[in-house]
DNA sequence: GCCGTTTTCGGCCCGACTGTTTTCAGTCG
């Protein structure tokens, strides 16, 4: 996928036009690269089929735009980019990552001082050059030196699982104070991103002072950035930002969604009440000086003529239109999960025992789960031979008789070997009531290949589940190369359900390949990976990605009945 | 540079906080 690629030199095109104050076509790039980096599909795929026309339907790309996408796909370079980049060097966007560094600051810094990347800066700082210029003062020049510590240790973006746990706690401290009458967690987080950028909460109350002054104390807060009657922004150990807004609870709603956003979601919002005569803020929906919406979130899309958008589908890739035509489906919810196909014990690489694992799994009100340790070839995890498989399965049938009440499949998820075989014999498998396929070496084969190969093991009678179907690691490993719509397809023809692995690092299916995926037919099933008991809770995260793929109950398997599950598992 | 049942030209979301500016520009989300 080039689409990454393609919206950081928009990113960067708009950074160095805003340095060369020149007004809009900045915004234009970033609504593009913005659009470009959400999308579902892979762009050279839509230029392939549809040429410029269809690069343009794009939302924020126009002609000019698309030509240069054409022109990076075919020469793997933008011309005008690589011109743009001659006029200002190419340490300044560096520059600009800073906390409170924008444009106009950099390129002062620049013309004035000579000041190319991050060193120089630093120097001219620590020597009290920066003081003097018009515009700057010791403040700035200490929130410099600041701001690029702050940068060299935090890491980035974080996972969605980290990141919720974090959030809930600090929110939890936050209630405690006693001041606040509704709170919740806000931004990429409630919309469920698969990694977060920084932690946003909303609260109400009739004294946001108190509130503000209790989040700024609490003990994890190691710096606080910014601090007004009713907004503050800290940062907490290890380095993540933590935003707190306090508004009245009479604007509850329009001020969660303003905070939830995407960003071009409430851009798009804000331009139909407009268009309404409306005006759309964090302070509510008004017509002329009238507030007619802001209690809550329902009633302010209600009154812009749509349904109410639940807050991962929030991404302004068409679900405002679909919303306006009333076409928004019925979200599978986290609570329609029945079962867990997907986890580990001591007999392979979990942590702990079967029994351990089926009542922590009782307890979250599963009416099912299947164990699923590792087939023989996955050394590095204790993978099982033969001899011991069997023994395994004797060890879950007495599981079976201890623990009542929940059904305990018998699973396990098995290698798919190079060739496209199975890492355990037809016969074997048999005795299995639900078989995941998983791909665990050779990663480094040919799309034709390694597409081939999953197509194989798909088309084994006793294979029901194509476990983690990309094989990617979030910020550590990309996914294989392969051709994942002939995959889903040869998945759907042989009722394999795709999964959305819901480990944190994993939640693979992503969203946008779990939305093709379900588009097309394909049945999909959530699991957890789970090595722990502990880790049986990712399930959330797991049907997060579901929601975001705009995933309907219907289409995952294991929010089936017990006896269902059991049908469709024989295929 | 994009976009259009108010526009193919003339607009482009809206508000909080900070620092240095004595009234507001810059940055952020």
């Amino acid at each position: 996928m080039k689409n990454l690629e393609l919206a950081e030199i928009f990113y960067k095109i708009a950074d160095i036009l805003e340095m060369e104050k020149i007004e809009w076509k900045p915004r234009a790039y970033r609504k593009a690269a913005r659009s470009i980096e959400t999308m579902a599909t892979d762009i050279e795929e839509v230029y392939k089929k549809g040429g410029l026309k269809a690069l343009d339907q794009i939302p924020g790309v126009g002609r000019r735009i698309s030509e240069k996408i054409e022109e990076y796909i075919k020469t793997g370079k933008i011309n005008a980019f690589e011109k743009l980049k001659k006029k200002l060097p190419s340490g300044l966007d560096e520059l600009m990552n800073i906390p409170g560094m924008g444009p106009k600051k950099a390129v002062k810094l620049y013309k004035k001082l000579k000041i190319k990347n991050i060193k120089q800066l630093v120097k001219a700082a620590k020597k009290g050059k920066i003081r003097k210029l018009e515009g700057f003062g010791e403040k700035s020049e200490q929130d410099i030196l600041r701001g690029v510590a702050l940068k060299e240790q935090s890491k980035g973006r974080m996972l969605l699982g980290r990141a919720l746990d974090v959030a809930r706690s600090l929110k939890q401290q936050i209630e405690k104070t006693g001041s606040v009458k509704n709170i919740e967690i806000a931004g990429s987080i409630r919309r469920r991103k698969e990694t977060i950028g920084d932690i946003d909460i909303l609260a109400t109350s009739k004294q946001p002072q108190k509130v503000i002054q209790a989040f700024t104390k609490l003990p994890e807060v190691k710096t606080i950035l910014a601090k007004g009657p009713t907004k503050s922004t800290v940062i907490i150990s290890p380095g993540i930002q933590a935003d707190l807004r306090v508004l009245p609870a009479e604007i509850f709603g329009s001020g969660l969604q303003y905070f939830t956003g995407s960003k071009d979601h409430n851009i798009k919002l804000r331009n139909i009440a407009i268009k309404k005569g409306y005006k759309l803020s964090e302070y509510g929906l008004f017509k002329k000086k009238t507030r007619i919406a802001g209690k809550t979130e329902q009633e302010i899309y209600k009154k812009l003529g749509m349904q109410y958008i639940p807050p991962e589908l929030r991404t302004n890739t068409g679900e405002i239109e679909a919303a306006q035509r009333k076409k928004l489906p019925k979200l599978i919810d986290y609570t329609d999960i029945n079962g867990d196909l997907q986890m580990h014990t001591k007999w392979s690489d979990g942590s702990n025992t079967i029994e351990e694992m089926a009542r922590a799994a009782k307890k979250l009100g599963y009416k099912y789960i299947a164990i699923t340790d590792h087939s023989k070839s996955e050394h590095i995890a204790k993978g099982m031979d033969i001899k011991k498989l069997n023994q395994y399965l004797k060890a879950i049938e007495k599981a079976r008789t201890k623990v009542k009440g929940i059904t305990i499949l018998k699973g396990a998820e098995v290698d798919i070997l190079a060739d496209g075989s199975m890492d355990y014999d037809n016969k074997t498998l048999k005795k299995l009531d639900v078989v995941l396929a998983a791909v665990h070496s050779r990663f480094k084969m040919s799309k034709t290949e390694m597409t081939k190969r999953i197509c194989k093991a798909l088309e084994n009678p006793y294979v029901n589940i194509l476990a983690h179907p990309t094989g990617r690691i979030i910020s550590e490993r990309a996914p294989y190369k392969m051709d994942l719509n002939k995959i889903i397809e040869v998945a759907k023809k042989n009722k394999v359900a795709l999964e959305i692995n819901a480990y944190p690092s994993r939640l693979d299916l992503n969203d946008a390949n779990a939305r093709i995926a379900a588009e097309k037919g394909a049945k999909i099933t959530i699991n957890t990976d789970a090595h722990q008991v502990d880790q049986l809770r990712y399930m959330e995260l797991g049907v997060a990605t579901a929601r975001r793929a705009w995933i309907k109950k219907e289409q995952v398997i294991n929010t089936k009945t017990s006896s269902e599950i059991k049908k469709f598992l024989k295929k």
